[in-house]
DNA sequence: CATTTATGTCAATAACACTGACATAAATTT
DNA sequence: AAATTTATGTCAGTGTTATTGACATAAATG
């Protein structure tokens, strides 16, 4: 995966701008390629079992946040029940995902990973683990605490009061 | 746009792992949002113009290398031509990007923004910058300079030389 | 009892990726 | 000069993931 900060011929330098903002594009332009390869693996992995990226997602958050409610899921993917609906129910006819009426809640369907699914979790998130791990050991905790904190200042807030962002 | 962070129920907590695993789901989980937030107002725009992801892509790229090559670009967004094509071509054809034949190798098309194409790129990337700019600012050089380290860390490498790493 | 919430389904559509096949022009190699 | 490779582009068909809109059920809430 080359990237144009090495490759370029010189007339396809980044344009001459005011300095902050080419950091900023810099940025922007990193922060695509660390997404392009930070997905680059799980998304071979899932065309063997004839999923996509939407099903690996699911699996993540289902495996991180077990009995998660599909409305919390809706939330965090930003899509619509209908594109998770179709995704969700794959994976449980398949029996990668688990359904549990809500206690307090009997309207909700609580949300986890059965043990064929937290063994996909597992395969699907390998790479992604080792991707981290390799990076963080690298850089130092100074450096991850950096990442973390830019990361996060990154992420909008909630769209109301909520719990404050 | 919530994060589950701080609004999911008691028996929906971040699974109990050993530390380092669980900073590292963390971390994923982050730039998951982070880039999910970072699309999202982009996205918004695009569907005035009846462009696409794809589009924007296009749009930063030939902006941020004024006379890059299609070969290039397909490089670097890691995706087939056919599919750049179908982008690419409307593009064109709607006066955003123009190409020329290059110089020295006459059968390369070399790719520029157009006076529509460079207003366009900034209207797409207003809040991108906006958000890297708020970020960067918060957070301070240090954090910064963590951030980019890591960021470029996890990018992989050149597929000829190294195994991806 | 009326309303809202949580969930789910059916149908139609769009964006964006894929594979495979084929074509042209120009550069490079033999 | 001829053969091969490279850069680009197109046509056709397919699949995944998203969309909107409409409609339905069960359960919680006012």
């Amino acid at each position: 995966m080359d990237t144009p900060l090495t490759d370029q011929p010189d007339d396809a330098a980044p344009d001459a701008e005011p300095g902050a903002e080419e950091e900023l594009r810099a940025g922007m332009e990193h922060l695509f390629f660390a997404y392009r390869d930070f997905i680059a693996q799980p998304d071979r992995i899932l065309t063997e079992y004839g999923f996509g990226r939407a099903h690996h997602r699911v699996i993540f958050f289902v495996g991180r946040y077990p009995g998660m409610a599909v409305r919390q899921l809706l939330e965090i993917l930003q899509i619509t029940k209908q594109s998770l609906s179709r995704v969700l129910s794959q994976l449980v006819r398949e029996g990668y995902v688990e359904r549990r009426q809500g206690e307090t809640d009997r309207r909700q369907r609580r949300l986890y990973l059965t043990k064929r699914g937290t063994e996909l979790e597992r395969r699907l998130s390998e790479d992604q683990r080792q991707r981290f791990a390799r990076a963080y050991g690298t850089a130092g905790p100074d450096a991850v605490r950096g990442f973390r904190t830019v990361l996060d200042l990154m992420i909008s807030g909630p769209p109301k009061g909520g719990s404050g962002g």
